[in-house]
Formats: structure tokens, C-alpha cells, sequence
DNA sequence: ACTATATATAGATGTATATCTATATGCGAG
DNA sequence: CTCGCATATAGATATACATCTATATATAGT
């Protein structure tokens, strides 16, 4: 395990709210524009433009300036290094962090 | 894409912090009582007791009492349903949320 | 029964976050 | 250049959370 909690808990925190998960249900089948993403929620336009600010922030989903409209998609060399990140993490492997079991003081 | 984005997203929030990420990972090497366990932090014993509470509230660590000892465990169940989440979540399907793609106003 | 140890709970505090309204910025059409 | 639309930013507010100290509870050993 590479340890790397900190950036991995930003971009797991960035996915941790049950809107954001719908955003990259929406951004799976592909990119989408922010008025899109939208219709599919009650909150407001700057609450939208809050939350793709944090999705952006950890890097796991880009966007791109077409005229007025900024259309956002995800990165999936992000999304697939979370999933081997988490699948490792949840795996027993050689370089287990706690490999010093003996040290446990109670048995 | 079964929508429960509510669910997913609390088990989720719960590992979305660098320390919880690594007391996952210290499970992973088989259960482990809390005093092991905050043998790997500089914080408090309450504050483990803490992260502990969010983790087996998820459902995604559970406990036993062995005497004066609480062992916690992965729930391994949750963390396979939970990678499989987040597969199909990245993922296209036909059941996309947003197969109205004609809808978007913008092309 | 007394004491030490393991863990949980209560309450306080500072910080982060989700949301809103109001406003700014940037762009296309006329 | 001006207007309307798409998006971002600023600032406010209420709630959630990570952490601490102090204390309670439960268990084991003497």
C-alpha cells in the first residue's frame, strides 16, 4: 500500500456527497455542459458550480471552455487509480502496514 | 445505475478521511482491537473511539467484544458492494441516468 | 472490594461544508 | 455597443465534523 491517504481521501471526499455521485452518474455517459447537469437537481446554479469546483479540485473531473458553455467529463485515469487504490487498500498484501503483528499487546 | 446515492454516499463520507483510509488499511491485515490500532496515530483514544463509531455506522467495520477488548473487522461484504458501486458508477450503461441526451439545450 | 486497563460518552471548540442571494464575468447575437 | 444567457465568485448562514479534556463504564487481576 503506497499510503498515499491524503490525496486519496481528497478525491474520495470530493465523491462522499450523494449529488457529486449523481454528477459522475450524469458524466459517465459522457460529457455534459453545467445548464445539462442541472436539470437534474433542485439546488441552485452557484450550489452546482460550488460542487463542480470541489469535483475539479480533486482532479477527477476536467472541463473545457466552448464558447459560453463549459462542459465537464471525468478523468478516467483518475477514476481507475481510485478504484485499484481502494481495491489494494481493502486487499492484504505483503507490504501490509501493520506487518508488525506480534506487536499487538493484547492476543 | 440503482441511484442509491444516498447510501453509498455515507459509507463513502465515512472513508473520506486520510486517517479512517488507514485504519481500513490496517484492517485489511485481519481484525485488530483499538489499542493496536492507535498505536499507529499521534491523536487521542476518544478520537479513535470516533473514527471507529463513523466506520461501524457505515457498516463497513464491524466489532466484537472479547473481554475487555473490542475487536474491529472489515465488513467484507460492504467493501465488495462498494467497489462495485463505484464501478458501474464510472462506468456507461444503458441504464444511464441521462439517456435523455437529446434533451440538452446546449449541442 | 480495589485497582488498573480498555473503551465509550459528554461537552466544548475551531474548522469545513452545503446552501442561499446578490453580483460579477464572459460570450454570442443583433 | 448593448442585451441576454451561461457560469463563476463573494459573502452569509446553518450544519457537520475532527479533535481535545474530562468522565463514565466495563472487565480482569489481586
Amino acid at each position: 500500500m503506497n499510503q498515499n491517504y491524503d490525496e486519496n481521501a481528497k478525491i474520495i471526499k470530493a465523491i462522499s456527497d450523494p449529488s457529486r455521485l449523481k454528477i459522475i452518474d450524469i458524466l459517465s455517459c459522457g460529457e455534459r455542459c453545467a445548464c445539462d447537469i442541472l436539470q437534474h437537481f433542485d439546488f441552485t446554479q452557484p450550489t452546482l458550480s460550488h460542487h463542480m469546483k470541489v469535483l475539479m479540485d480533486s482532479g477527477i473531473v476536467d472541463s473545457k471552455k466552448d464558447g459560453q458553455w463549459s462542459y465537464y467529463f471525468l478523468n478516467s485515469s483518475k477514476c481507475n487509480k481510485l478504484i485499484l487504490f481502494l481495491m489494494n487498500l481493502i486487499t492484504e498484501t505483503d507490504e501490509c502496514i501493520c506487518k508488525d503483528k506480534s506487536k499487538c499487546e493484547c492476543k
